[in-house]
Formats: structure tokens, C-alpha cells, sequence
DNA sequence: ATGAAAGCGCTAACAG
DNA sequence: CTGTTAGCGCTTTCAT
């Protein structure tokens, strides 16, 4: 492997010089630049990035922290990795994967500078998390909404307005005899920040139209789905709309409705609350709130690198919902 | 932070005093140890990665090349991703995670000495990128069995093996009217290495039993899927069995085979190839052929480790298949 | 516009 | 069993 001394002397110049060419800090006759870029090439010249991060304090990589459990929102996870993975590349820089149930991980990587930054997935509401995250002194991004960010840049969807678009879609087709199913009771229980959110917005529109908010959580499975819906129209038996938020559970949601001789889209409006892949590749074109998760990984990286380049202050980042009609809800006559 | 030097001086010894302490290469007397660590506690000292790595030319890292189309089979690509991850934390080793569809990326990792070895995933039959990978004389691994691996180590599932399996197993039931249905056009298009392969030992195994073997790709959504069963059905009116290998399509083949009064598991047998999780949670569960997914990312670091370690030539390692019978086959009668 | 040289923090001879 | 020291390859002052 060259390194940059053997580049400087094949071009006839100082080491800096050959840095300097490299970074653009500092100005470089046509000429020199030339010669420089002509030896680099000859000698296919690659910078040790270890021994660029010894000298600049800069890695040019971040850390992203993933949610390996295999079982549930795989899909989600997946476009949130590949959102920042290729955003960071238009930066230049590389990703550093760290799975969470690693928590020691988080803070080797940061602490023995193998990292820029930190970008966290799967944020709980109150999560154990962020004040070690807090701790590290590291530029740090959370994707998800949790209480208390601590002073940490955050990107997320805004899951109550999400809430209340939903149901207020609903009611704007006419339909007042609704229900909300909603992700695993674990995930439930442990007060998943997004989890609540949407259900906060659900109920705050529901109760102020005077319908009573309906909400079943439901197993990441088919039959999960297909077991909700039989206990929701146990609850709601004159069921006409229903806001599934669950990925998993969504083709159970489908086939049980059909089976109850409610179809989806015909006897009973859904709006789902997923990506928009996702809820187009059901039995029937759903009608959905997009989670845009490439979108919020790209936006993930962009906030930790205006935090590393340390000219902006910590940014809390909500996008707006966007409800997107398919086939799946119809005007209550 | 706290550097070597500040530990060396604290704990009143030598800068490599505390570098041997740590990498455990020369033996320090119990005393001297317990002075060097409780310096390192107090001093809460950790390593520079990018020092290390200058001076030892090891980085303690792989590289993982994943494809983050977000397409297909997002749940087996997890899974291998998570394999790997924490089979990687055993070896003390962190992962860098590059995408597919940055084909420089590749080259620049292992060229500016980022990685000690890479890991690429969904490899295809001529995956032109093994050339570029061989190119870069660093300890590389394949997960999946290309036509030529020149060299480098693999691990991935003998899926021939498994294509006789399944179909020696319908047979085995006293079935004769079988069909495959395969992944997307595209994927066989590209003659993906898997997917040729099982076809391959599905395709022997029925012309040595004097049975036509019939073959349908299957779009990756559930309208693929039930497309399929069409098409097969169409083919082969008397069909009684089934093998799937296309685990998005799944739900649509199940939901199809009902509505065509042919359900799966009553009329019709069904071998699916996935991973068990995938097979379990399905309408009903399925006689399936498991996809060791996690297993073979956990292979492929132990392989590159291997590798790095230089003690071992470049292995090519074949998963036998297991078949697990559950609700979906039947003796045909 | 360019060069010389002092580190960055660590490892691994070499020396004892 | 331990210490001294010469790098590893790059960035960035400080000089000119």
C-alpha cells in the first residue's frame, strides 16, 4: 500500500502538500495539484483511514444503533438502515453497525473514537437509553419521539397528528362506529413512544366527536390480526372503520374481515398506518398513512451531521402525516 | 481522554507495560496488572481504535456488504445481518456496514484499511463483483455459493439438497401431481444462485420418480402469490402438492389455494423453504424446510475470523437441509 | 503557494 | 518480568 509520503515524493513535493490537495484547505497551484493527482493515481494512492482519524479526531463514520429482534417490523427497521446508509455515503461517510441488545457497544464505539456520531432507532418514551447516550458527549440523533429528549437532535413522524388525521379522515367519510388496532401488547407495554402518540391523537379526535375510542392490540401475525378483530367486533359489533397499526397483522386483519362477511373496503373502511409499499401489497390497495422510513433515516444523518460540523443546535424534527386514499375506505351512506 | 501514556504514568509503568496488560501478549506479574487496571478504572481509559489499528494493522472490524433493496425478503437479509452482528461481538469485532449499491464503497473499505475481511451477502450464480472481491487480496466471505468462488470461503445452504428433499418428500406422501412455485422473474432472471440450485435438485428428483417437474416464478406480494396459483393450477388441474420458495408470496399462495376450494394442508400439501418463524406464523402452520438464516451469518464471521487468523485455507461450507413437518402435508391417499 | 516537523495514541521489536 | 523507543500514516501548526 502507498502511503502519502510515497505520493509526495513520486510527485515531488511535501507530504502537507499531498494532505493539503486532498482536503482542499488550503490553496494549490494548478500545476502542483496536477502532479499531485497524477501520482496518487500511479500509485492508486488510499489514505489509512486509521491513521486519518489518529491525526484529524475525525472518523468519518457513524455509528447507527439497529433493533436486531427478527420478529416484528423487520420492513420498518430495514428502511430506516437504508435511509441512513445511503444518505451517509452523500456525506462521505460510513456506517458502523451496532445492535442494541449490545448496550456496551454503544459506549466502546464512542469512546474509543471509532465514531462521529450516533444514530438510535427505536426509541421508547422514557428510554434506559438516553441519558447514557446523554453521557457520551457525542453528537446524537434519536429516530423516535421519546418524553424527555435530553437535549438530543430527534427525527420522527408526528404520530398524534397521525392519530387524528386518521380518525378524523373517518369521520369525514361518515363513519362514527370505529376502532383502532394497534401494535403487540409488548410493545404496548412498554410505552413504545410511538405507540402512544398515535393512540393519544386517536382518542383526543375520537372523544371530541363523541364516539368512544376502541383500541385492541394485536400479535405481529397473521392469526394475531385475525384473533383482533374477532375481539373488536365482539366490542363494537356495528363496526363500520377500522386504523390498523400493525404491519404484521394487517393480512390477518384482511382475511378476518373477510371471513366475518365485513370486507375491507365494502362493509368496513381501513386506513392503515404503515409504509406505503406496504400498504399497497395487501389483498386490497389500503388506503394509509405513509411511515416514511427511508426518509426519516436520510434526515436521521443530515441532523447528526449538522450537529458534528457543530453549527446547529439540536433539532427536534416532526414530519407531517400524509394520508394517501386506495381502496379501502368508502363514504359511510 | 485519557491515553496509554496517562494510565503508564499513573499506575507507575511503562507505556507497553499497559499495551502488553491489555492484548495479553507477554505475561505481567499479578502485581503490576492489578496496578495497570485499577489505573485504567480510574482513569476509565479506552483505547483509540484508529492508534490501534495504525500500529497494528488490524482494525478489529468487518465489513458487511448487504443489499438494502427493500424489496424481497427483507426478513431472511435481517436475519442474516443480525447472524452476524452478534457472532462479530464474539469475536470482538464490530461491523461496518456497506451497501450493495455502492459498489466502490467496497473497494474503498478494504483499500484504506477499514476492515480486516468482508462478508458479502446475496450472491448471484456470476456475481460479477467476486472479481473486484478477489482483487482486493483481503480475507473475503460469501454468503451464498456462486458457480465460481475462486477461492474465497462460503457458507449458504445446499439448496439442491433441499430441492430433492422437498420433493422426495411429497413423493414419500404418494404424491405425484406436484409444482414449485419460485421467486420473482427477476431473481431468476439474474440466475440468482439459490434459486437455481434448488430448482436444479427439485427438477432431478422428480424426473427420476417419472414426474413432470412444473415450475412457476411468483411476484413477491401476496397478489404474486395467488397469481401463481393460478398459473399453476391451470398447468397442473390435478395438483395435490406443493413447494414454495418465495416467502412473500406465501400468504397470497395459502389465501389463493382456499378461495380456489383446494386449502393447503386438506387438498393440496405444502413444503415451504424460509426461515421456521416465517413458516410457523403463517394462516396455518407449514411442513417447511427451514432457511438457517441467523445460523449462516454466524458461519460467516467464524469463517472470515478464520481468515483473518490465517491459520485456515478457504472453506466452502453447504447446510444440510432439515425438514420440519407440520400442518400442511398429508398423506395422499 | 509550499515545506519542515511535531505530534496524534498505540504496538512491537529490541534490550535488559 | 519490564522498560525504551522507533515507527504506523496522516494532519496541522509554524515558517518561509
Amino acid at each position: 500500500m502507498a502511503t502519502i509520503n510515497d505520493v509526495a515524493r513520486a510527485a515531488g513535493v511535501s507530504t502537507s502538500t499531498v494532505s493539503y490537495v486532498l482536503s482542499g484547505k488550503r490553496s494549490i497551484s494548478a500545476e502542483t495539484r496536477a502532479r499531485v493527482e497524477e501520482a496518487i493515481r500511479q500509485l492508486d494512492y488510499r489514505p489509512h483511514a486509521g491513521a486519518r482519524s489518529l491525526a484529524s479526531r475525525r472518523t468519518w463514520t457513524l455509528a447507527l444503533v439497529a433493533p436486531l429482534r427478527t420478529d416484528v417490523n423487520v420492513g420498518v427497521i430495514m428502511k430506516f438502515v437504508t435511509g441512513v446508509a445511503t444518505r451517509a455515503r452523500d456525506h462521505e461517510m460510513d456506517v458502523l453497525l451496532l445492535t442494541q441488545d449490545d448496550p456496551r457497544g454503544v459506549e466502546r464505539a464512542a469512546t474509543s473514537s471509532m465514531v462521529d456520531a450516533l444514530i438510535m432507532m427505536d426509541i421508547e418514551a422514557e428510554d434506559p437509553r438516553i441519558p447514557t447516550l446523554v453521557e457520551l458527549h457525542r453528537p446524537a440523533v434519536l429516530i423516535g419521539l421519546p418524553d424527555d429528549p435530553r437535549g438530543l437532535s430527534v427525527v420522527d413522524l408526528d404520530f398524534e397528528a397521525a392519530g387524528r388525521m386518521a380518525m378524523q379522515h373517518l369521520l369525514d367519510l361518515g363513519h362514527t362506529e370505529v376502532a383502532l388496532i394497534g401494535p403487540t401488547p409488548t410493545v404496548l407495554g412498554r410505552h413504545t413512544s410511538y405507540a402512544e402518540r398515535l393512540l393519544r391523537g386517536y382518542r383526543s379526535c375520537a372523544e371530541a366527536a363523541g364516539t368512544e375510542p376502541v383500541v385492541e392490540p394485536a400479535e405481529a401475525s397473521h392469526a394475531g390480526g385475525a384473533d383482533a378483530v374477532g375481539r373488536v367486533l365482539r366490542r363494537r359489533p356495528e363496526l363500520t372503520a377500522l386504523v390498523v397499526h400493525n404491519e404484521a397483522a394487517l393480512p390477518g386483519v384482511l382475511t378476518a374481515l373477510g371471513e366475518a362477511g365485513r370486507p375491507a373496503g365494502k362493509a368496513v373502511s381501513v386506513i392503515a398506518l404503515c409504509p406505503a409499499d406496504v400498504a399497497v401489497g395487501q389483498q386490497l390497495p389500503l388506503t394509509s398513512i405513509d411511515l416514511p422510513a427511508v426518509r426519516m433515516g436520510e434526515i436521521a444523518v443530515d441532523l447528526a451531521m449538522a450537529r458534528i460540523e457543530g453549527i446547529e443546535d439540536p433539532e427536534i424534527r416532526l414530519l407531517v402525516p400524509q394520508l394517501t386514499e386506495r381502496d379501502s375506505t368508502f363514504r359511510q351512506p
